[in-house]
DNA sequence: AAATATCCGACTTCTTCGGTCCTCATTCAG
DNA sequence: CTGAATGAGGACCGAAGAAGTCGGATATTT
């Protein structure tokens, strides 16, 4: 429950490994499918997706494959999963659109869609880089209770 | 994606209409499910289910029911979606008990692991009176953009 | 031309969710 | 005591979505 899919993870992963061969022109799904032990085919199209959305550049031929659009500083968690996974709300009714097909009665959806936002702000605030930078850049004792959370 | 069950959802509603009801001493599982127009068996399961965890309260025979075994502002929606979905992680592999079954890859898991904590932090910080109270408790102006996230 | 890539849609398989059905246990009213 | 109402709980099914596969088309380099 609550998780992400298994291709948001393996699109993650894929842009924090060309995160770390900045200096490599291009790399190849394939290639990043073998360092990772996931399904080439499938990878392919998720880095597909990911081109077609503007977060890598795609080169075919030989020696083809893919890079970075921009700076991994400047790619974050939510743009990938949203490409990936498409929009995401945590509740089943979006209430924008057609609203519920229940009766009248989603009057939970509202502190649910402020919990959705959090959620979307905290993906935001974390970049590929965030990912990359190999071991732990924050300290490990101080990865809990770091949050602050203000609610109105 | 990152979507909550419609159980949990249904739970969250059930608890909701008992807690704006506190007067009667139980309310049938099919007096609930028809209030909001959700299949009576199902909610039924989902009642049982939070039963089991402790946070209602069941009486079976004529006139039976459920009521809540706390206060309503004693009973998080971290709680409630735990006791109907199970524990939920935002990434496949848990990294605690058997680690990850990819190649030790899953130097993704660190950051997501507090993006996993900051959403449960929110979870916790509603609570059922949070979702009863009518109309909009928080003003609707202040919705977006309150949220401080300090990450190390 | 051949090898290596991306590109892309269709398809299968597997799991989980949502929901139903049926049976048994408990409690209260008459 | 009997029966209606209710909770408890297992078995089961269908639909939907996720994970992964296949096959072919196109592009690019050698």
């Amino acid at each position: 429950m609550l998780k992400l899919t298994k291709k948001a993870d393996y699109g993650l992963m894929a842009l924090k490994y060309l995160a770390e061969h900045p200096e490599t022109p291009a790399l190849s799904a394939k290639e990043i499918a073998d360092a990772y032990g996931i399904p080439a085919q499938l990878l392919a199209k998720i880095l597909q997706r990911l081109t077609k959305t503007g977060l890598l550049k795609s080169h075919a031929g030989m020696n083809g494959g893919y890079a970075l659009a921009k700076d991994a500083e400047k790619i974050s968690a939510f743009e990938v999963i949203l490409s990936i996974d498409g929009p995401f709300f945590i509740t089943s009714c979006t209430k924008g659109a057609h609203g519920c097909d229940l009766t009248p009665s989603c009057t939970i959806k509202e502190p649910l869609a402020r919990v959705n936002d959090t959620i979307a702000g905290v993906l935001k605030s974390i970049s590929i880089s965030d990912l990359a930078e190999d071991g732990q850049t924050v300290p490990k004792a101080a990865a809990h209770g770091l949050v602050t959370l203000t609610l109105s």
